[in-house]
DNA sequence: TTGACTTATATGTCTAGACATATAATCGTA
DNA sequence: TACGATTATATGTCTAGACATATAAGTCAA
């Protein structure tokens, strides 16, 4: 009857098992808890062999559509409903995106010992140098976002003698430090002086607040405060699956 | 050589190899665009099946760490840098989460006949009727978000009968409409007076905004607005891989 | 009833092959 | 030189077995 789904086309056969089992969850006929049929039946109701099977689950297994107990058989899993891919792209690939004309302006490179909060901030603990930086990102003339960055040149040394004047610290990581793991944390502020005459945002104006911490095995490498006017910027975060 | 990596425990010979490979690809030593060993060149290395060696591989290329190419190889993916995961969890498990006591008011619940802007609000062309819901969560007894909700009906007609008082319409969702897709908007906002005196903060003070729509299956179940304390509140993602 | 031991079983991994298929590379021709 | 046909090859999928291993369920004794 599975075999039925007959078409002129042609996905693999392991693959149509998978949408098949997937699309059982994804209506719902097959619920959280719900135990999926064995390997052997499947083999049996597909008339193929166990590996092919295997195969078709162990992909859903990772997709963590389903879990699997020995002994016991393979299960829908409850929802996770948590977590969202949210794209945080390089400022100036978003401007661009956006088809507006990005501009770029360095309001600060200071190049220093770390102090006792660089560290912090860094989360590194021996001495070493740093490089801090401040500059501000616009679209089309408007300030976009202005950006507080602190770089650990122990991680980056070549850092050191790059040309921050014209191209964002960011997009310079970005193809300098090939592997990297990041944090974000997000939250809102309002506008202090500094940052509203930064941003040309009257004072007490909501901001979208980034800060990003970058490493790559365990060695910080950057940390970074951007802040965008609230009301004009916004993350847009998608996810799939629960 | 490779067998060499020899200890005490053994990881499956898959496992290992696929970590083998993530391992120089993530600490630089082949870097992006690099080509990865033949199947049969790995088969000969670790001694093994060619299907050992292709399940590894084809993991990789799951996790878009590598790219495969039939006729040419597999080569090391160019790292995404652009997506990280956030977490967005249901409120009630996130503070309990936090080992705070949670706590939920029903602040109003109505059931209507869509109106055009609930239409709008929730992407819908056809008449129907919706649920429309605020609420307000706490942890400590400090307000920690408050919810405006709004429930398509025709999509999800048992949230007719559901019983809000006791149950945020978050968890009961979370339990009653199995698989969805969704989208969050983050962005800033100040609170007006509504919200000031909702959250138990000064007026005008930053809040985080979550604009989350849910669907299944190309249909809309649900848009909700959460506003927390923007100087409270912070959302973590975290992301892996360039 | 409880705990320890045994057994049955579903999944986990692996093999040594096979044929299919897309495509880079080569060769031949206009 | 440029283009089209051919070939070689790496991956994609699949088989029909095998043994390993975790564990649910049953068995038996304290």
């Amino acid at each position: 009857m599975s075999l039925a789904t007959d078409s002129a086309d042609k996905p693999t056969l392991y693959k149509r098992i998978r949408a098949d089992i997937e699309k059982r969850i994804l209506t719902g006929e097959w619920p959280p808890g719900h135990r999926i049929p064995f390997e052997h039946e499947l083999v049996a109701r597909y008339g193929c062999s166990r590996m092919t099977v295997n195969k078709a689950l162990s992909e859903l297994a990772q997709a963590d559509l389903i879990e699997r107990r020995r002994r016991a058989g393979s299960f829908v899993r409850r929802p996770q409903h948590q977590s969202a891919v949210l794209k945080i792209a390089d400022i100036r690939a978003e401007i661009t995106a956006l088809g507006r004309s990005y501009g770029y302006e360095l309001i600060g490179r200071k190049l220093r010992a770390a102090t006792t909060a660089d560290r912090a901030r860094l989360g590194i603990k021996k001495a070493g140098k740093v490089i801090a930086i401040a500059c501000r990102h616009s679209a089309d003339n408007v300030p976009f976002a202005v950006e507080d960055r602190l770089i650990d040149l122990s991680s980056v040394p070549s850092a050191a003698t790059a040309d921050f004047s014209r191209e964002p610290p960011g997009s310079w990581l970005l193809h300098h430090v090939p592997w990297t793991e990041a944090e974000h944390t997000i939250s809102a502020i309002v506008a202090d002086d500094r940052t509203a005459e930064a941003l040309d945002i009257a004072v007490g104006a909501p901001c979208l607040v980034i800060d990003r911490y970058t490493w790559r095995s365990a060695r910080t490498i950057t940390a970074v405060r951007l802040l965008y006017p609230g009301d004009s910027h916004r993350l847009v975060a998608r996810f799939k699956g629960g």
